[in-house]
RNA sequence: UGGGGCGUGGCCAAGUGGUAAGGCACAGGUCUUUGGAACCUGUAUUCGAAGGUUCGAAUCCUUCCGCCCCAGCCA
């Protein structure tokens, strides 16, 4: 029996596009698209973006289109499209062959545009770029008519099919649509719809030296593919009127309707493609797929799962007003899928050695440990266990400050699937740095289990001094410190530290880039690119949930 | 200022005239060989504000206030 309950509630688009289906309109047809511009690499808003198009498309067994909005030559490039299409699809969707360009549509676009200026609906003006922003008026004052026109259709014709043939200087005349310079909406006042750019294409090469603009080339792409939604941010509201215009007065095959929700904005984080573009190019972080961007590919290089980013975007909703998702809640759909399903490993940070005084001499001995707690069919594995051991450095305290229920002198603690040790004395260097600690353990508590009932408070996760693997840890933090980072917000200096000394256990010696594990009380940690057999390189996903550290923090108030 | 949108707890977000879902965060607690996870409990007499309509309003009307977007030959 479904649980009538808890039938889940559905954003305005689903629910528009549910009504739309139900009056078969369309024929009942559902066709969306996404529409990436390939001047830049995808980011967390654009994964709403994708998941919104492709969901509700498989939602009304409708289809979802990739096309890419390569109308602007000037900032497109082979590299951005194919990491578009490499993260489309590692973000779990298929577009099939639908795959578009609107570029492939420029030859229809200027047959369009050459009926428009049949129909009287569109002209060649001949101000340039000062000239016309100056005719445009203001948000209060009306535009004025430029002065061009009204020049005839054959004068527009043969000035368009010039500006085609090339010759003419970028911004030497433009095609306009022949709207209203009076119309409250700035975006009517007889916007450009093609300009010239003596610039060859990444795809098209020379072939063209006219482009056409957004407001013109979207709408009838989307009409040309027979799209039946198309889904766009609320900062194109305005351009509605524009959008259905160009549709209204051209014999376009369909007639699709554009429909604007919020773009994601995230808390510490910073969308904007050009934002992103500058830390790149100057180096601020280390290219596109650095970990600590909110990139796709720096995502997945940090250890996200496309599921995780999924599970995300379908958390934080569909809606119209701006809002500004708390980081956390990113980081709470990372924590939830990888709790699920990671490997856990032990891993030292930060080593700090423990000899084990009455564990005999030459002795070792493996020890059971459990890969996933929350998935028994993950199994268990052998970890070495020995005399001479590392545990964290944080994990002992010289003075342990209440609360503290870690190693300390005198305390007794587990080690996890192994013993309960104790700790009789501290060692330390001349500069008073502890450096060793000497432990006696109890024998009758091999796996973790004393006989006698009694329980340490602590369980310390640790790895064995003769076995652990060295390896280097890439801990990264928000990269920005401010809530809601502007263009100049300096970056968090501390958003990347590395941990070079590390010691993990010896089942990680064949962990491959990609890989995923959780280091047992630290958190979830993803094989980097970087990392070579003998030079593990780990990048940290995100933390666990850390309730010592909230505690040390109101502590120190 | 002209136009277009939006205002429900700290952050998201349901709700579409019948008496405020859910998630995140936070605070307690249970359990625990991860101070993890899981589980339980708590947190809006109130829906930007003020009037009005109604037996009854977050939902309808009026006025006001606040926030976002638009004056690229960017998308």
């Amino acid at each position: 029996m479904p649980d009538l309950e808890f039938t889940a509630s559905v954003d305005f688009i689903r629910e528009r596009v549910a009504e739309d289906v139900k009056v078969k309109k369309n024929g009942g047809r559902v066709h969306t698209r996404f529409p990436p511009e390939p001047n830049g690499y995808l980011h967390i808003g654009h994964a709403k973006s994708i998941c919104l198009n492709f969901g509700v498309a498989a939602e009304f067994k409708g289809l979802c289109n990739l096309r890419f909005d390569d109308t602007n030559p000037s900032k497109e490039t082979v590299e951005y499209e194919e990491s578009i299409q490499r993260d489309v699809r590692w973000l779990g969707f298929d577009w099939d062959d639908r795959m578009y360009y609107a570029s492939d549509y420029f030859g229809k676009l200027y047959e369009y545009a050459v009926q428009l200026i049949k129909d009287g609906n569109a002209y060649v003006d001949s101000l340039n770029a000062d000239e016309i922003r100056e005719y445009r008026g203001t948000l209060t004052e009306p535009g004025k008519n430029s002065p061009y026109r009204n020049r005839s259709v054959e004068e527009n014709l043969n000035l368009f099919e010039r500006m085609r043939a090339g010759g003419f200087e970028d911004g030497t005349h433009v095609l306009r649509a022949k709207i209203d310079m009076a119309s409250p909406n700035i975006n009517m006042r007889d916007p450009v719809i093609f300009r010239i750019m003596n610039v060859p294409h990444y795809r098209q090469g020379s072939k063209w030296v006219i482009y056409p603009m957004y407001d013109y080339a979207h709408p009838i792409s989307d009409a040309l593919e027979n799209i039946t939604h198309s889904l766009c941010t609320l900062e194109f509201e305005d351009h509605r009127p524009l959008y259905d215009w160009c549709l209204e007065k051209l014999p376009v095959p369909s007639r699709p309707v554009q429909i604007e929700f919020a773009r994601l904005n995230l808390s510490y984080t910073v969308l904007s493609k050009r934002k992103l573009l500058t830390l790149v190019t100057e180096g601020t972080v280390n290219g596109w797929d650095d970990p600590r961007m909110p990139t796709l590919s720096g995502l997945r290089r940090r250890g996200y799962t496309p599921e995780a980013i999924r599970s995300f975007c379908e958390s934080i909703g569909v809606a119209k007003r701006d809002a500004i998702v708390d980081v956390a809640q990113l980081e709470h759909a990372i924590r939830d899928d990888l709790n699920r399903r990671s490997q856990r490993v032990m891993a030292v940070l930060r080593p700090l050695r423990v000899v084990i005084e009455n564990y005999p001499e030459g002795q070792g001995e493996e020890l059971d440990a459990i890969n996933n707690p929350e998935d028994a069919s993950a199994g268990t594995r052998k970890v070495p266990f020995n005399r001479i051991l590392y545990v964290e450095q944080d994990d002992f305290r010289e003075n342990p400050p209440k609360q503290f229920f870690r190693l300390a002198p005198g305390r007794e603690v587990r080690l996890r699937y192994a013993y309960f040790i104790t700790c009789k004395e501290a060692i330390k260097d001349a500069a008073g740095k502890v450096v060793e600690l000497r432990c006696m353990y109890d024998p009758a508590t091999r796996g973790g289990d004393s006989p006698d009932g009694r329980s340490p408070k602590a369980t310390l996760h640790w790895v064995s001094a003769a076995h652990a693997l060295p390896a280097e840890a890439r801990l990264y933090d928000r990269l920005f410190n401010e809530e809601r980072p502007d263009n100049d917000s300096p970056i968090n200096p501390n958003s990347l530290e590395l941990v070079r000394s590390c010691q993990v256990e010896p089942s990680l010696k064949a962990a491959k880039p990609g890989d995923r594990f959780q280091f047992e009380r630290i958190g979830y940690f993803c094989v980097d690119p970087d990392s070579k057999p003998g030079a593990l390189v780990f990048n940290r996903t995100v933390t666990l949930r850390d309730t010592w550290a909230k505690i040390e923090k109101s502590l120190k108030k």
